[in-house]
RNA sequence: GGGAGUUUAGCUCAGCUGGUUCAGAGCAUCUGCCUUACAAGCAGAGGGUCGGCGGUUCGAUCCCGUCAACUCCCACCA
């Protein structure tokens, strides 16, 4: 088969994709091998794969392709999230630019449309982890509504319920007014904004004299229950007690002294509205004050609450104004009562909804929490697992911010007033008593137990007819995404709907888990705290949090700014495995990713320079003569050629062999500590300098001469191991490669590495020297302008002969030398190159220009000389001499001692020249 | 306001638990080369008082203190 020019990525993706799959090699089943499991984190089931999605899954896929070279049993499941909130404001979205609004429909009718939504566009983020190669068991896709699924959330609030652990409860909420639900803190996000404190007066009800409150939110001022103070403040002491008259409604409030005002900030006066903040809620409660809500659930005006006030009609026509403008409208009319007595800029910090950015009101609901104390008391592990290591944080330092996060816990609001989600299976009577249950029969049975039986006496009686079934309505309001999600690790092996199963028996805990550092609360917390609870057991040992990817400006990648590239055009243009070669070679483990194109081209450039090695050895296969053909050859003139390339190629090939172990062990020590950018740079390195530079140059014949049937094998055999060690990182090119090599029964994604086996250290250092020789003479040949066909003598001085005699054939090809011989005194008229003790006199027909290499030679000497002082210094320092390890003195011993020896050889050398 | 992290070559980063043949890599730059796998390449080179200032130590990029800049997390002082 005639080879391409190029690597056609395209073809081959599919081809592959295709071929992998076919021969179900992402399958898994339980069996007697070690498991290794990673979860997905389940994409939102109607996103986009992003840049973010492309690092994080481009890292499982590595871990799991490498995992299944191993010999492990490798499950990677897919799925995807339904993201009740994400997903239903798209939905609504959608719905609103076909002209429906959301209030307009029943809540079957929105669900039909939001299936119908789901089945069209949740596949699509899938379809394109193909794409990029990931190798997910596709089989076992699920989704976090899935029936089974949907049922086992169920069985997990109902759980945590009779155990004392969810309860129902009217607590200040962070209220969505755009979505009109409630969220959990997590989902809020704090922004600095600009805004403006207005200073309000408030007259004393009785006498004369008031007192001036400083706000941000002038607009919730009709709810207003108390001024607060400092009970030791001097200038409002003497008015606690009093009461003032709240602008516009003329409520008299009460002056109360509290410790929590500060009397440094603003006029050291603070209005108390319990309905609208946090702190005022808890200042209220302590002070049995009421709480007056003034905004209805889409942020407006309402004086629903404001009867007993007898509102007057300006304050009527306040009713259905939007929060802010009625800022700006009250602050006005408190103006023009003359009781605004001034503004000031402000930044303050404004919580704002995670999803839809609507900024969050601070609102009294009746919601269902879980208490997360007593959850925490229960199940210690959840902290102690992660701060032991039992589950290792990478990067370590996530720890601490682990722990600082469940010290400081607050209960998790985990109802939702959406209809996309798992409907809270909760059930109300007409009086509203409620059961919790499976179904509406099994809260029914609860319910009627209760109904009748309260207080000793039969509710029946009270309400005069009996409870029946349809007169009992669920709540409306769905579950907390995360409340599902947090499930994942489980119930994709369908632990919690069919508990102790052959599977999750099997693959849990899973064993690493690739996600966002963003959602290490929301998710990752969430799943350990389930993974005790239910299984006892953590969900995954260990956590790789890949940091955000950012562009190279620094920004983060977003679709406002317009930064975010479009990775399926990326990899359509320039291939899956440059995308993943890019994305990997300068992701710091843990840190954020400075993503650059660049990256992409220079992973093209890689896999161009691969095969173009392809195409040299495919170029040798056909000169490779055959067994037969072989001893026609070596009696020809041919024959001496022949026995010195076997001399090249066992040199080469040994240190080769040697260098492969050696760079095994530190793969595995990368990979350890999911150093991946590192291990990637190192197979690069290793492929590029190591294999295409030093040894396939070295065991590269001459001119349309055939290559030792042994080097050939040997080097294939290389090369395939080469492409073995890249597979996890770029999928693709290397199975390619893989058949292109030679014929294989197997692919390379299936392969088993071989065993470790260890590196000889002296074969190395003898390539290691032998490299430095070549660069040396090299040099000196660039700066005598030496053309590359100009060939040169040379001799070597050394004291190693054997040695050298062992790579000479192949420095004197890499050096275009003629003749190689040894000596014993300098040979005059030739450049002399010192690399480590040993002097090579190059000779030439040319004529030498020695003033260059004098300089280099003298700047050597001066610097050894240099270095020379500074040991010598540490030596005849007696504290040194007392004080540090022996081995690190004799270690500067020999620095010395080899430092003398070579000023003593480039001394020689300088003399002779 | 509290906490964490970062600061090493023009850029992105290593430097694994203090010892100048360790100040590194990859890109980028510069100089030679169209050498028969590869100009998407080959062979070389230059470039950093390891953020500033103090301290501990025989010795500090590596430990301590402090200052500065940037980043992130947590926290609704109205």
């Amino acid at each position: 088969m005639e080879l391409s020019k190029n690597f056609e990525h395209n073809a081959a993706e599919m081809k592959w994709y295709q071929h992998w799959l076919e021969k179900q090699y992402f399958h898994s089943e339980p069996d007697n091998r070690e498991p290794y499991t990673i979860v997905i984190p389940p994409p939102n089931v109607t996103g986009v794969l992003h840049m973010g999605h492309c690092l994080n899954n481009t890292i499982q896929d590595i871990l799991a392709r490498r995992a299944r070279m191993q010999g492990k049993n490798v499950c990677w499941v897919p799925g995807t999230d339904h993201a009740s909130i994400a997903t239903e404001a798209k939905v609504v979205q959608m719905l609103r630019e076909k002209g429906i609004a959301k209030s307009s429909l029943s809540r079957e009718d929105f669900l039909k449309y939001a299936w119908e939504w789901k089945e069209k566009y949740g596949g699509i983020i899938l379809q394109q982890l193909k794409k990029l190669g990931c190798s997910l068991d596709w089989d076992r896709t699920s989704f976090t509504m899935d029936e089974d699924y949907y049922k086992a959330v169920t069985r997990i609030f109902i759980d945590l319920y009779r155990k004392g652990l969810i309860y129902r409860g009217k607590r200040m909420v962070n209220w969505d007014p755009a979505s009109q639900t409630a969220l959990s803190d997590e989902e809020v996000i704090f922004k600095e904004v600009d805004s403006k404190l207005y200073f309000v007066r408030y007259a004393l009800a009785d006498g004369d004299g008031g007192i001036t409150v400083a706000t941000t939110r002038p607009e919730t001022i009709l709810g207003d229950v108390a001024i607060g103070v400092h009970p030791d403040d001097e200038r409002y002491k003497h008015m606690i007690g009093k009461e003032v008259i709240v602008p516009i409604i003329n409520r008299r409030i009460p002056v109360i002294g509290d410790e929590y005002v500060t009397p440094e900030f603003g006029t050291g006066a603070l209005k108390i509205t319990p309905a609208h903040d946090k702190n005022d809620n808890i200042l209220g409660a302590k002070h049995q004050l009421k709480a007056i809500d003034t905004l209805d659930l889409t942020g407006k005006f309402t004086t629903v609450e404001l009867m007993e006030d007898a509102p007057s009609p300006q304050v009527l026509s306040y009713n259905g104004i939007d929060r802010f403008e009625l800022r700006k409208k009250i602050a006005e009319d408190i103006g023009a009562l003359g009781q605004l007595e001034k503004t000031e800029n402000y930044k303050s910090q404004v919580g704002t909804s995670e999803r839809t950015g609507a900024v969050i009101e601070n609102k009294l609901s009746l919601q269902w929490f879980i208490d997360m104390q007593q959850f925490l008391d229960k199940n210690p592990e959840v902290l102690r697992s992660v701060m032991d290591d039992t589950i290792q944080f990478h990067p370590g330092k996530l720890k601490n911010t682990y722990s600082h996060w469940l010290g400081n816990i607050k209960d998790w609001c985990i109802s939702r007033q959406l209809w996309w989600g798992q409907r809270i299976p909760a059930w109300y009577a007409p009086d509203g008593t409620f059961a919790v249950g499976a179904t509406r029969e099994e809260a029914f049975g609860e319910l009627s137990r209760e109904w009748s039986i309260v207080n000793g006496e039969s509710k029946d009686s009270i309400y005069h007819s009996p409870l029946s079934i349809d007169k009992i309505d669920q709540d409306e309001d769905v579950l907390d995404t995360w409340f599902s999600s947090w499930l994942w690790p489980m119930e994709v092996f369908k632990g919690i709907s069919d508990p102790g199963n052959k599977e999750v028996e099997y693959y849990y805990p899973s064993t690493t888990l690739v996600t966002g550092q963003d959602i290490i609360f929301f998710w990752v917390a969430r799943m350990i705290m389930a993974g005790y609870e239910y299984k006892q057991q953590q969900p995954f040992k260990d956590v790789y949090f890949t940091g955000m990817v950012r562009d190279k400006q620094g920004r983060k990648m977003s679709k406002q700014l317009g930064n975010s590239p479009d990775l399926l055009e990326m990899i359509e243009k320039d291939g899956a495995d440059a995308v993943r070669f890019g994305v990997m070679i300068s992701s710091p483990a843990g840190n954020d990713l400075m993503w650059d194109e660049a990256g992409n081209e220079q992973g093209k450039f890689f896999i161009n320079k691969i095969w173009n090695a392809l195409k040299l050895v495919k170029m040798w296969s056909a000169r490779t003569p055959s067994e037969e053909g072989r001893q026609s050859e070596v009696g020809s003139q041919k024959s001496e050629v022949g026995s010195q390339k076997s001399e090249v190629g066992s040199f080469a090939i040994n240190w080769f062999e040697n260098r492969l172990n050696e760079v095994r062990a530190e793969l595995d020590a990368q990979f350890k500590d999911f150093r991946l950018s590192e291990a990637l740079k190192t197979i690069y390195s290793l492929i590029w300098d190591d294999f295409c530079s030093w040894y396939l140059e070295w065991v590269k014949p001459g001119f349309e001469q055939p290559i030792d049937k042994a080097v050939y094998e040997k080097t294939v055999d290389f090369f395939e191991q080469l492409m073995q060690l890249l597979h996890p990182f770029m999928p693709f090119v290397t199975e390619e490669i893989y058949h292109q090599l030679r014929e294989h029964k197997d692919d390379i994604t299936v392969r088993q590495f071989p065993a470790a086996s260890t590196a000889d250290k002296t074969i190395l250092a003898n390539g290691v020297l032998l490299k430095e020789v070549i660069s040396a003479i090299r040099d000196a040949r660039n700066k005598n302008q030496l053309k590359p066909k100009d060939t040169i003598r040379l001799h070597i001085q050394t004291e190693i002969s054997a040695t050298y005699r062992s790579i000479e054939s192949i420095l004197a090809k890499q050096v275009n030398a003629e003749s190689v011989s040894y000596t014993s005194s300098p040979v005059s008229s030739s450049i002399t190159i010192v690399v480590q003790k040993d002097k090579f006199f190059m000779e030439t027909t040319t004529l030498l220009d020695t003033s260059s290499q004098k300089e280099q030679l003298q700047r050597d000497l001066d610097y050894l000389k240099g270095f020379l002082v500074s040991v010598e210094k540490k030596l005849s320092n007696e504290r040194f001499v007392q004080n540090a390890k022996p081995e690190i003195i004799e270690v500067e011993r020999k620095k010395k001692a080899d430092a003398e020896e070579k000023i003593k050889v480039i001394e020689e050398t300088l003399a002779s020249l």
